[in-house]
RNA sequence: GCCCUCGUAGUUCAAUGGACAGAACGGGAGGCUUCUAUCCUUCUAAUGUAGGUUCGAUUCCUACCGAGGGCACCA
């Protein structure tokens, strides 16, 4: 509303001096700089007093001052009349503070997770698991019609790898098929394709049994993270899709090489590569099968924007698919956008498996809250925390004392700032007033109204951390303000003190929402 | 060999082409403790190298150095 006033002013101010068709931002600048700032003036140097002045005389009600600073930046700081009336408006709002219009009417799908029956849940999973259902998150608090979904591998050979090891009774099946690979490679190939035509009853069973106690200890796990998935995709059912899809187009799209059925990528464009998507045994691999997923979950909920959530090292991987995918279904590839997340990583010796060098989620987060007073909230949201509050590309590693730290960088800060004004509320046994006397505007009234915009812009760029780091800022920010100011006393301005403790509360509680971390009310 | 990604304080991370490159932890010095596992103030210290584009570059371009990932029947 106010930002799109004061480029209204801005334009305005523009056209005035001539220079209609400059472009221009209008952002935040460092809190002490003032609550919004324009470059506009920056590029016409002879012309920026001009500029200044007449949006200076034309500022928006809200705006109590502008200035020209540096090399030609305008400033506008709000009045405080502004900030009692968003104060006002947060308080009001309440949980629904921060929920945006701007992609209302989308339909959007998000896909991550996609977790391998057989295999454990190990903490490479954790990554898309919090990212994805972060992002859905994230279209949800925009207005945006979201659907999440969880693409199981329950076929291929790393699945045929573990039947094998559950025939010959190994103990951890999946590793003894996975090391017994290059010596019996012909055996377990056989049961990859006895699995995919279902020909042979006793592998069946075994094959049955083991998918479903895989799915049933898969739900056991998003239960504890909280995750909610609407729909639930096999590669058994998106395998017969995509094998079709690639058959229907030989010739056109893919061609036959040394008995495969491969998609030439260079040809198209010269960063790319081949890939197999029929084998030479006729069966598809997952390039194949992630063709048939796309047209899959289109066809149960129709999108405008498909999301995949992996890991990076398969950015190149899917970039092949995906122009194999704008060749047959250009509608489709172009409604898919791949985000490629880092690696979690552990510092070396800190943590060891018993079953090879498997981590499973558990493990880590049994580890977290062994240093929480076994409190899993905290736990989780400590792990949570830790993911989402740098860049999705990145590795990270996973830093045990920092991320249950009570100080800092940490979602236990987040959640003790907000546990904290809670009990500050409930103590002072009364609703805050925006009536009250003002004082003074500080930081956290500075932070507060931002938070809808932050959520926009993370929505937009693809980027909880954004989130992450603004209510750092923000619990900094109430943390200090509650050192320096009384709020449990008798003055004038008490009452609206509280009313920012109030509004506080309420957005932090919004921002650990979004984010998926838990907002206990006491700790 | 080719294709991607990434090199920022001692450490872990930020920075939609903008203003003195921000935090946090660590380390130094103080203070507060009303409300938990406190918290606050202050000091310390960084853009791998060399060029280029720009009024302005951590960001864009080129080369080099260094790390990681990928490159046909695995996912």
């Amino acid at each position: 509303m106010i930002k799109q006033d004061i480029e209204r002013v801005i334009r305005e101010a523009l056209e005035a001096a001539g220079a209609a068709e400059a472009t221009f931002t209008v952002e935040h600048p460092d809190l002490g700089m003032g609550d919004y700032s324009t470059n506009a003036a920056i590029r016409f140097p002879g012309k920026k007093q001009e500029i200044f002045s007449y949006i200076e005389a034309h500022k928006p009600e809200e705006v109590e001052s502008v200035e020209l600073a540096g090399p030609g930046f305008i400033n506008f700081r709000l009045t405080k009349d502004f900030f009692k009336q968003s104060l006002g408006e947060i308080i009001g709002k309440g949980s629904e503070f921060g929920k945006g219009e701007h992609a209302k009417g989308f339909k959007v799908m998000v896909e991550h997770t996609d977790p391998n029956p057989f295999k454990e849940f190990h903490i490479g999973h954790l990554m898309p698991n919090v990212i994805g259902s972060t992002i859905a998150r994230i279209f949800e608090w925009n207005g945006a019609e979201v659907k999440q979904a969880n693409y199981q591998g329950d076929m291929g050979i790393h699945v045929a790898k573990a039947v094998w090891g559950i025939i010959q009774g190994e103990e951890d099946p999946y590793v003894a098929g996975n090391n017994a690979y290059e010596t019996h490679k012909a055996d377990i190939d056989a049961i990859n394709k006895k699995i995919y035509d279902g020909s042979d009853p006793e592998i069946n069973k075994i094959y049955e049994e083991g998918r479903k106690k895989s799915l049933e200890y898969f739900e056991t796990v998003y239960k504890r993270l909280g995750t909610k998935f609407d729909f639930s995709f096999f590669e058994s059912e998106t395998a017969p899709i995509g094998k079709k899809i690639v058959e229907d187009n030989i010739g056109t799209v893919f061609e036959k090489s040394d008995g495969a059925i491969v998609f030439k990528g260079e040809k198209v464009d010269p960063s790319l590569h081949t890939r197999v998507f029929i084998n030479s045994q006729g069966i598809p691999t997952y390039e194949a099968k992630d063709l048939g997923n796309a047209k899959n979950k289109f066809d149960h909920y129709p999108y405008d924007l498909s999301v995949v959530v992996t890991g990076n090292e398969i950015k190149d991987y899917f970039r092949v698919v995906l122009a194999a995918m704008a060749q047959i279904f250009p509608d489709l590839a172009k409604k898919t956008k791949h985000l490629p997340h880092g690696m979690l990583r552990l510092p070396t010796g800190k943590m060891s498996s018993r079953t090879g060098n498997v981590i499973t989620a558990e493990a880590l987060i049994e580890e977290v809250k062994g240093h929480t007073k076994g409190d899993e909230q905290v736990a989780i949201g400590a792990v949570k925390y830790m993911i989402l509050r740098q860049g999705i590309g990145q590795d990270i590693v996973f830093d045990f004392e920092k991320s249950v730290s009570t100080e800092g960088d940490s979602g236990v800060y987040l959640q003790y700032a907000h546990a904290r004004a809670n009990s500050i509320l409930e103590k002072a046994g009364k609703k805050g007033s925006v009536e009250g006397e003002q004082g003074q505007v500080r930081a956290v009234e500075r932070l507060l109204y931002r938070f809808p915009e932050v959520v926009e812009r993370a929505g937009k760029e693809y980027a909880p951390n954004y989130i992450a780091t603004y209510l750092t800022e923000l619990a900094a920010s109430f943390n200090n303000f509650y050192a320096h100011e009384q709020v449990l006393d008798d003055s004038p301005e008490s009452g609206y003190r509280l009313a920012i403790v109030e509004a506080f509360k309420d957005v932090m509680k919004n921002g650990l929402n979004v984010l998926g971390i838990p907002a206990p009310e006491r700790m």
